[in-house]
DNA sequence: GTAATTATTGTATTTTTTACAATATATTCG
DNA sequence: CGAATATATTGTAAAAAATACAATAATTAC
């Protein structure tokens, strides 16, 4: 290598991941208690330094995977953090991503220096090391922004909901409420999701309809043209 | 340093700059002719290496001025590229930027090693080296979510500019046409460009009223909740 | 003053959004 | 079995926004 390159190639890039669940309690981010250093003993983000053998997006899966066994996760890269002093071992960009998961579908497995993983609601959110807190903001600013606009809210439900439940999980993203019979109408009239014709069952009084995500109609929808906006 | 911590810190970081400017023949992109390896003799976007004692958000800035001369400008992240091979020289992830600028309010010097610097209309953009196409094409979707959602648009418009002027900037984005009376009643409406009174002058025709962006006004109403969308 | 060129404006129709409350279906308990 | 309880489901009228569509106005060049 040319010499003079040589103070660039100093650099090391992680990556951190904002992986959010969802339950009848409302919104939730998976954090890893950290057995290794820096911040030894701390709940964080699920981030780690990149082996620089592999491609940044393949990066991303594969911290996720060792470090709560998650995998074949939805995942988005969201933004790139570089203040020079954000990292004390040295100079560390990282690469945010958020992920979306059912959370009742996976069982977390904290693993590698994971010593525990955990979710947390979006409100009750400790304060995190290096720049995490930041990092969640802005995460959490993209989700409420990308929800509007792309059916992603699905990829937090069981795959059979029913509609309370999807207005709860909206309603909860975006801190609003929504006329119950206006949100069922739009919602209805996007005409991709569709009625099961399953009932919840062991709920102490009317139960709902159950309904599913048919991705393939909103595919189609899409490449008319059409956008989804609530 | 850890022994253990040294192979992740190999790593180079750029940033590459997609530069937007607007004229009456359509969009363009800012072109930086090569004088350095790799790649040299090519024109390409302007980026380069970081050096490791500056935050990602200044050395997007002095990567630009130092390339093109270009100061104060509207930038915003987009997305981080992070292929193993993409670069030559070693694993060099790059953070893409775009900015947005008024065509004639600047003069583009290009300097260090860039050669020159030209302005290329976005569809006659030739293959360029890296991963650049691949950025530019990245950079062109994300000005049209943009530029549908938050008053971008007049970053890229001389300071007075005719109702005429702004539509054609809007139609050559996001490749559509408007009828010219609803886009005028939706414009106004929005409330947020303001008559200044003056009108074309050296036009062979009648001349059309000058027109300025009120970014306070816009200010007021986001701050309200209204959110701006074409 | 006539031709050429672009700027400017209004209205009726359709579609979408909004606001608002009564009825339906299930379980539990007495 | 009936009443109480709890949540699910549905319709309509009014307001606002989006759409489709073409005639008139202001300037310069000849």
């Amino acid at each position: 290598m040319d010499p003079k390159l040589i103070p660039f190639f100093k650099a090391a890039v992680s990556v951190d991941n904002v992986v959010f669940g969802f339950d009848q309690t409302g919104l939730k981010v998976l954090l890893i208690y950290r057995g290794a250093d820096p911040y030894r003993n701390c709940w964080a983000l699920p981030g780690d330094l990149i082996c620089l053998d592999t491609d940044l997006s393949s990066s991303a899966e594969k911290v996720l995977q060792d470090l709560t066994g998650l995998d074949q996760i939805y995942m988005e890269q969201i933004h790139t953090f570089g203040k020079v002093d954000r990292h004390p071992f040295g100079r560390v960009f990282t690469v945010a991503y958020f992920a979306l998961i059912k959370i009742e579908d996976y069982n977390i497995h904290p693993s590698s220096w994971a010593e525990e993983a955990a979710w947390f609601p979006i409100s009750e959110i400790p304060d995190l090391p290096f720049d995490h807190n930041e990092i969640l903001a802005f995460a959490k600013e993209q989700i409420k922004t990308k929800i509007r606009q792309q059916p992603i809210g699905f990829e937090l439900l069981p795959k059979y909901f029913t509609l309370t439940e999807l207005q709860n999980l909206y309603e909860s993203i975006l801190e609003t409420t929504f006329d119950v019979r206006n949100f069922r109408k739009k919602i209805l009239s996007m005409d991709f999701i569709s009625e099961t014709g399953l009932k919840q069952s062991s709920v102490t009084h009317r139960p709902a309809k159950l309904y599913k995500y048919n991705a393939k109609k909103y595919n189609k929808l899409t490449h008319g043209g059409i956008a989804f906006d609530l």
